[in-house]
DNA sequence: TGAGTATATGTAAATATTTACTTACTTTAA
DNA sequence: TTAAAGTAAGTAAATATTTACATATACTCA
């Protein structure tokens, strides 16, 4: 669990917001700094360097993310009302809060440093191991079709929910994200479930 | 139809190689002319901005898939052969040239320039609307479930297409592309033919 | 209580380096 | 011989980070 002062979380929020409006490449200290109201060696009084910053980025967005999933993993509903809650609280949560969607892309583009690449793929591998359990355990409880491997099903729920959010943000929120995500996942539904 | 000089074309080569083996970030015209082999300046010569460079990348990109896509939507295969062509030739090209793949990420990295955001959109829109037409065909000849939108059909594929493309890359081309993305076909195909 | 002090947080300015791009001159090749 | 393609050396602006100094808040203990 990510710990961070106010402060850094205030920082971490500014520089979300900044990708999500301006995209990574206008994420400098300078920007940042503007956009927190101080002035740039503050920034570094709370994070010791811009790397420092994005991976606190990746730690809120891993954080949101396991929070969620994990906490449904554990409930007691059949696999399909859980990948139900899953899409309507992705859709949810970034709808309230939009810039988050643009880490989405985010995630991709922090290759150029090892320490990132690392914290991208390693949050990749974390949600595609829940959403895969629980098709699993779907499959077990004969709710789930069990004539597609739960890798391939999982590959195709978090693709699809990738896909809708990455174009909703690139597309400048000209949609209904909850609406259109809920009917996708109907869709997918029928195309997975027993 | 894109139309570039034999120069053109070699930076646009060394750009896409640069990005797919050092990030956007890393994408400078000091690190361009390098690779090419010749100073700075030189670059000038053939593309007047680095945004020009980049709007190639797209267009290159762009006819590539136009060339994949529209070829196939014209031959008289049945909808989910289409579907199977396009999988098993997309996963080709990006096996014999791995750097495209870095592109889908930068596809949704160049926000921070109007006239790419825009190109990138429309590369987008026409991705689906050359999958959603194969599908709804496919749905009329009784090939395909009709009892899901050909929008969200084709969202599904798309979506799953770029994860595991994205996977492929940011994981190192640790896996064959070409085996589970047509395993991931197979099990799309499962889902929505009829 | 209140003087003294440490600690956290801020500022303004400077740092060296990198950035995209330009200029004036030279080479190459049809 | 002319135009295209190259070079070397510059430009100003932007970059992440550091510096030396200022303030404000909280803590200690006489």
């Amino acid at each position: 669990m990510a710990s961070f002062t106010n402060k850094q979380q205030k920082i971490i929020d500014a520089a979300i917001e900044l990708i999500a409006s301006e995209g990574i490449q206008n994420l400098t200290i300078k920007n940042l700094s503007a956009r927190v109201g101080v002035t740039e060696g503050a920034i570094y009084r709370h994070f010791k360097s811009k790397v420092d910053i994005l991976l606190g980025i990746l730690e809120i967005f891993k954080d949101s993310k396991n929070h969620l999933l994990e906490n449904i993993a554990a409930k007691d509903f059949s696999a399909i009302e859980k990948l139900e809650i899953i899409f309507r609280e992705h859709f949810e949560q970034f709808s309230i809060k939009p810039a988050l969607a643009a880490i989405i892309f985010a995630e991709e583009i922090f290759q150029n440093n090892k320490t990132l690449a690392e914290s991208i793929v390693s949050i990749m591998k974390a949600n595609q191991e829940i959403i895969e359990k629980i098709v699993e355990e779907g499959q077990i409880r004969d709710e789930i079709r069990t004539d597609m491997a739960p890798e391939q099903i999982a590959l195709v729920i978090l693709g699809a929910i990738r896909l809708i959010v990455a174009k909703w943000h690139l597309f400048g929120h000209n949609f209904d994200l909850q609406k259109k995500g809920m009917a996708l996942f109907l869709s997918i539904k029928k195309m997975i479930a027993n």
